[in-house]
DNA sequence: TTATTATATGAAAATAATTTACAGTTTGCA
DNA sequence: TGCAAACTGTAAATTATTTTCATATAATAA
């Protein structure tokens, strides 16, 4: 049973068993929350015309060893800032910290919208369908290439056989030799670009197992998909829009990766030390 | 450019860019976050093995007044479960739910981090150099040809002369071919690939002024480049580390890429249109 | 009412905490 | 290797907190 109630309320409901100087002292932390928070004795004295002396007998009176536990407690509250200060910050700094600011919390918003949304179901079986694949194709097409080109380098360090190309008609080419064996994880932001669907088109006619990452839930390539990993960003632009949600991508990729490995993780783990060597002899010494 | 963030996430992430005697005080606070929350100065020095004067100019080194300051702030901190556990090191108990939390997580605070090292100066430097260049070449060897070759689709929309190339011959001798009125990206997570280094050797000895995204301010190529950029990310292991850097790389290309296009805003915006409209054109109906 | 006593207060001294100056040491670089 | 720059701890200086002490105030008893 903690009553541990915060400091402010106690103080304030008490207030009337305090003497005149006390309560000179308590109304000014009171009214000066933030400002108390910061304040050493001798602040607090000029603030409330209190001196020293007494605040310092004050805050063990009322329980705390010292006034520095006083203050450790006090800054525990959280006060809530009025919008003036909150956005105060924002708007005086300039153009270069507001679009700084915005694209990279629009990437953790979009960050914590997709994993938010994942399932525990899609993500095991989206680790179980790569872990038992013959082969994994990796498939995007313009900004999205570098996602699947990202995932083709990631899962290089896993046993798992793996496909991907920068060029469309390679990609073409490559999704129809794979078969009902395989599993292709096709990336595309808005799930309608044609040259994908044609894509997704051929991976379809032979059975071969599509894994869609996308932002739209209802477009044309989740529709072709056997799973569908969202990844969501904030509707601002389109340009903005599909930046964070390419971040969000990626992340499911390294989630992805970092499941089938932990599943591997002994076979893989050998790859890995032999990858990491090779890339440690690539450095300076 | 304050994204607020709870110092100790801030510490654990930042942790690396500070040298031994700081680590070893960041290693005390983090880990006995409550008793840091009620020390003073002495009480963390015989904690921490480092000396009262090092914590002192510390916290003022990571941006407060006063250790005062510092200690308001740790105090605000609602010290939860283990935050070991949540952040630590991927094990093979952790289940599906706990790796994706884990990797999302990562990232999360990657982005907060980087974003909270960036100045405004470096970002508008930045895009005055790239504003201003005849030719701009984004290099990458590795992971880091991702996050180049992402730059490189990103600037196509933009008026400005863009070159890169996913083989590490070709990029040498792009680099070669460059002059001191173009500017060169050039992105490692380690800053000490030999094949990056290499590349930025040949620019620099060309003159071409050099933009380095790498998460070592002390790296060798840190230390070539004319202007660092400097992505962070949690310590845990280099794989996943690596993973979180390579978002945040991507999300400052990113900035680099809205902020240069808000400033030539009427010449992108049609460059744009014009893309957007061929974009449009490969989408099904 | 007045003397006595208990309590409260602030100035200033004492103690404690924090910051700075300084000097020895290490580190990086030519 | 030798020089310059950066780092760190000791100790001094500064600043903050607590205690002492002198004084003021209020309560009580004669």
């Amino acid at each position: 049973m903690n009553m541990a109630k915060n400091i402010i309320t106690q103080l304030r409901v008490q207030r009337k068993q305090y003497n005149t100087t006390e309560q000179k002292l308590i109304d000014y932390i009171i009214h000066n929350v933030s400002q108390a928070q910061e304040a050493t004795t001798q602040e607090m004295s000029d603030g409330s015309g209190v001196s020293t002396a007494t605040i310092s007998r004050f805050v063990k009176k009322i329980g705390f060893d010292s006034f520095r536990d006083f203050s450790v407690d006090l800054a525990r509250i959280s006060v809530q800032k009025s919008p003036v200060e909150f956005f105060g910050e924002i708007v005086d700094t300039d153009d270069t910290v507001a679009i700084a600011q915005k694209v990279f919390r629009g990437a953790e918003n979009a960050l914590a919208a997709t994993v938010n949304n994942l399932t525990i179901d899609q993500l095991e079986q989206a680790t179980q369908c790569l872990i038992s694949a013959r082969r994994v194709g990796f498939f995007g097409i313009g900004g999205s290439s570098i996602v699947a080109f990202n995932a083709y380098h990631k899962f290089l360090l896993t046993p798992i056989d793996v496909i991907a190309h920068p060029d469309y008609d390679v990609q073409l080419m490559q999704a129809v030799r794979l078969d009902h064996t395989d599993v292709a994880v096709v990336i595309s932001h808005s799930g309608r670009n044609k040259d994908t669907l044609l894509i997704a088109q051929k991976l379809s006619e032979n059975h071969v197992k599509i894994i869609a990452i996308t932002s739209f839930p209802d477009s044309p390539l989740a529709k072709l998909a056997d799973l569908v990993l969202l990844s969501l960003a904030e509707e601002v632009n389109f340009r903005s829009e599909s930046m964070s949600s390419l971040i969000a991508q990626i992340t499911i990729i390294d989630t992805l990766f970092t499941l089938v490995g932990s599943q591997l993780s002994e076979d893989t783990q050998s790859v890995v030390d032999t990858m990491r060597d090779t890339i440690e002899e690539t450095r300076a010494q």
